[in-house]
DNA sequence: ACAAAAGTGTTGCGTGTACACCCATGC
DNA sequence: GCATGGGTGTACACGCAACACTTTTGT
């Protein structure tokens, strides 16, 4: 027996303070008009990896971005004309880097959009089921993880790293202890600069130093 | 485009101090006579889970087990006769339940066998990959879970227990670390029972207590 | 001056780790 | 009586949680 085989994508980043899903909004049948999951079919000869490259290129303008197999998906009723299996894969970005470069360079649909996860308008197919995977798969994995910093610029504030970790976590944490943690990780790099444009005290600026992430976890 | 779709079993047990894995030879093309994961194609209306269930059951004897997916395989490459994409999902068993239900009832496949981990034959296809990929997954999730249970005897000994966390954590533990650690989970059942049959002094029988790690588990 | 967020220390408690010897049993 | 694994305690270091006030800056 053989059946469809798609790919679909959970590209998540912060802004504003949340967790955000960038979503499609299909211009074609089955649910015309919804919003979905960017994804579309594999072809006959490409491997997945490739497959995943191309598709996040053609649905979103987005590029070279590293993507994590999440499940498959293969309801016989997922897809209201049969079988469709398919991949999904999950990657995040920084909103700074991203911003301009998104497109939807696929008539397939007609644009897309950034929303928090704690306001997803109604999914085609089970693509909500796929989000809320992801969404514990990130919570499972933030400790001990270059995951935070995969989601914010280069250069950002200690409470913006903060609340990183309180919206994967979904829960709040205490500042003062936040703040002596991740001093004490080692891997963070205090910058002499400062954040503008803000009507109250300016916080320092810090940056992530991967050489010295990999140097601490790299005994195993 | 469309592809073959298959469901791989990646069924684990702890026997004799190490982890085994089971697998099946081969008794068609290609990779006939290879030893390979207990594995099938699904069909065409039928649910993962219900064909991941039937297929257990054909390939193995095996009934009533919950089977965790672990990734999808779809490798242009990983079958000589063209794409064939995989789901493969992986459990975890107890040896003394499982090993007189087991019987290849499949003309596919010549003999079933345990193999430790540490031990693997040659594999067809990419199922030594796959393996990997199960004990990975297995490493990250052993502690607070209930993982090392599920592959020991309702009654075990601390020692036994022991041994399952080092062969899933690749690695010696203190005996009286670890017992304290042990004693604290509160979650165990001392019994008033002892091993049988052994030329040494005999150890203390427990059992594991669901109830109880539900009860401490459950507030999130 | 006021609003807004930045920044800063101490203490108690629990958990992980290192480490070595006697005990019970079957043969 | 000997071989084999069963079973036990203490001391130190470290990380985590609880908790509130002062400082800086822009308007």
């Amino acid at each position: 027996m053989q059946t469809h085989f798609t790919i679909d994508c959970v590209i998540l980043t912060f802004d504003e303070g949340q967790l955000k899903v960038l979503l499609a909004e299909r211009n074609e049948y089955p649910y015309k008009d919804w919003w979905a999951l960017p994804g579309y079919f594999v072809n006959k000869y490409e491997e997945m990896a490739d497959a995943v490259a191309r598709i996040l290129f053609e649905m979103t303008g987005l590029k070279d971005i590293y993507m994590d197999q999440l499940a498959a998906f293969a309801g016989v009723k997922r897809h209201p004309e049969g079988r469709i299996l398919t991949v999904a894969y999950m990657a995040l970005v920084q909103m700074e880097e991203v911003k301009n470069k998104i497109s939807s360079g696929s008539t397939y649909m007609r644009q897309l959009k950034w929303f928090p996860v704690t306001e997803l308008p109604d999914l085609a197919f089970d693509h909500k089921d796929i989000i809320e995977l992801s969404l514990d798969r990130l919570k499972k994995t933030v400790t001990f993880s270059t995951t935070p910093y995969e989601l914010l610029p280069a250069k950002f504030t200690l409470t913006q790293l903060q609340q990183v970790y309180e919206a994967l976590l979904h829960k709040q944490l205490d500042k003062r202890n936040f703040r002596k943690k991740i001093n004490n990780l080692g891997y963070l790099k205090e910058l002499n600069e400062f954040q503008k444009g803000v009507s109250y005290r300016a916080a320092k600026l810090y940056s992530f130093d991967k050489k010295k992430f990999h140097k601490i976890f790299s005994q195993d």
